[in-house]
DNA sequence: TATATACTTGAGTGATCACTCAATAAACCC
DNA sequence: GGGTTTATTGAGTGATCACTCAAGTATATA
């Protein structure tokens, strides 16, 4: 009368779904390369995810959410703009991603040109991204480790941007990321 | 005893093609696409141009050139730094582009994981690039236009990271391209 | 005009794309 | 153990991928 259990993990299938995306994007990654790595049959993968689209989806989900999180914890640790400096050091030694640019950054620029649901969502989780650091800039200000002087929604933005070209500069072996990230700190203190 | 001319023409081909592969990215551009947009025939096309990846390269090589031409000239009229900031202006304009990502950026984002070749052009040309920058911020340091005390290269680099942040930023309608455009500006004059 | 040359055409190549489904196997409750 | 339910399997779907090539056509020179 009750069913059987699938043998995999299902959350564990998502994350390594996510590096795969994340590395070789949308285009780059296909059912074959996905069911090789996930060790996953056709048959199982529809069964389990619906869609390649389907698991992508859930891929940025996470990656998003990941995000956010890890952002919150530094802040806890560090205080607000501690985390804003931290993160520029993160995101260009993670040894362990995939790879350093954004993931979000990677689907939008991908996908939006042809008005992708993904590339949708992406700039979705962007936005929500900018909204974590502006409040973070409005907690530096609110504790005095920044002027009070910058709109926190502008100082975001900014800071969103440089974070995505650093990003991006770290996946080049000609520029010194380490030196961009200091000098985008040093910027950060300066306010 | 001689040839026939052929009827399109070549380098109105090639910026075409530049135009779409800017915009769909590699994977994003078929032949088909490519087909139907020059109104050529595969077996004219592989004539011409030899494969997709050959008109590709071509493409970014022209995209890289007329970068680079540009940039001098804007430096003619504005002066070094006056090219540096007239370029962030421009980049976020351009109506008439594709769009405002940078096509050396995108092909690498795309490709890089891949190893594929255009991934490596895309890199090169993204070097000579970056020495412009580097050149220009030695030519504002002679003219003092800037402090002598940074390092041209250093500064070269943190402006392209910027610069490629900024053209992405550009691209969603839910950030204020102008205002960070401002304030990288505003950043250069405070050299 | 005759002929050589190269451009144009478009059907067709095998490979790969995302995805389907019927058959089989395994795990659960009774 | 019997019966039910669901996971697993993998061959196979039509569509599209980049690309080829032989036949037909237009334009140059002689």
């Amino acid at each position: 009368m009750m069913p059987r259990k699938p043998s995999y993990d299902r959350d564990a299938l998502i994350d390594q779904a996510r590096d795969i995306f994340w590395r070789y994007g949308w285009a780059g990654t296909s059912l074959k390369d996905l069911e090789r790595e996930l060790k996953l049959k056709p048959g199982s993968f529809y069964a389990a995810f619906g869609s390649k689209d389907a698991l992508y989806a859930m891929a940025l989900e996470r990656y998003a959410r990941d995000g956010v999180t890890n952002l919150e914890e530094m802040a806890q640790l560090l205080g607000p703009l501690g985390a804003l400096k931290a993160q520029l050091r993160r995101v260009i030694d993670a040894s362990g991603a995939p790879t350093k640019a954004c993931m979000l950054a990677k689907t939008y620029a991908e996908l939006q040109a042809k008005d992708h649901e993904l590339a949708g969502q992406a700039r979705t989780h962007m936005v929500t991204m900018k909204a974590c650091f502006a409040d973070l800039f409005r907690r530096a200000q609110a504790v005095g480790e920044i002027s009070p002087d910058h709109d926190p929604d502008r100082l975001a933005a900014r800071y969103q941007s440089d974070l995505l070209g650093l990003r991006l500069s770290a996946e080049r072996d000609d520029v010194n990321a380490s030196q961009i990230a200091e000098d985008i700190a040093a910027d950060l203190d300066r306010l």
